[in-house]
DNA sequence: CTTTGCGTGTACTGTTTAGTATACAGTCAT
DNA sequence: ATGACTGTATACTAAACAGTACACGCAAAG
């Protein structure tokens, strides 16, 4: 029942609201293919995030980066998952290194890979 | 009910069992707190593999790398996924960039980084 | 010949996940 | 004051997850 997933749903949807129509919870809903009640439950944090696929839908439907709204829900998408699950031990080594890394820091490594000159 | 995770297990198993006893089937299971019936069943592909606290038990006793028994299992450790979920999009980044990069390159990162000079 | 240890087959179970279905109450416009 | 919207409360559920409990058959050892 992760708190802060469903109130960042609400205040995003609340934004798109405001200027513009069709994103009343129902509409929104319909969107992605739910229940309005479930929606309403998601966003007020009464229940548990739903499945990953819904929270693409969702991300999809309110315009948001899915591996955001995906980690305030806990999860890394299926396909972050499949490439550390193919070379399990190079990943889970670099990421546990990283893992204190300050932001600019991780930045500098993602352009130097970038642009890398292998 | 992924086939090679069960396989590998046994196999590995069936290792420690030939040079030295306390790796039946019964012990390992008893070591790590379940059912030998469960044992067999997760052995032969027989069920989906067991929960990632079961298997890292069970890496445990066979003396194996988590992270290669979960993976075989198709799970990422929790502890990666946090690392992953308290920054999602500089590490969606750079996980995605290194997905096709050799392994060499990936190792050549992970040293870089570990005895980096930020 | 029976106990001990080995792996297996069958049946069953509590818990969690991921939602649905339906009814309800407030607000705003007509 | 009715209809068309808002969001919410309550009750329920199919399927998956993560195993347990127990009986069975087969070998080797005493």
């Amino acid at each position: 029942m992760s708190k802060a997933f469903g109130k960042y749903l609400r205040g995003r949807r609340e934004l798109r609201q405001k200027d513009g129509p069709g994103f009343s919870l129902r509409k929104v809903a319909e969107q992605i293919g739910i229940q309005p009640s479930y929606v309403s439950k998601v966003e007020r944090g009464d229940v548990s995030p739903p499945s990953e696929a819904t929270i693409i839908k969702w991300a999809d439907v309110l315009g948001e980066n899915p591996d955001v709204l995906l980690a305030l829900a806990g999860k890394v998408s299926a396909d972050l998952r499949n490439v550390i699950v193919k070379r399990p031990t190079l990943f889970a080594q670099l990421i546990r290194e990283l893992k204190d890394a300050p932001d600019n820091a991780l930045l500098r490594v993602v352009r130097e890979v970038r642009d890398g000159d292998w």
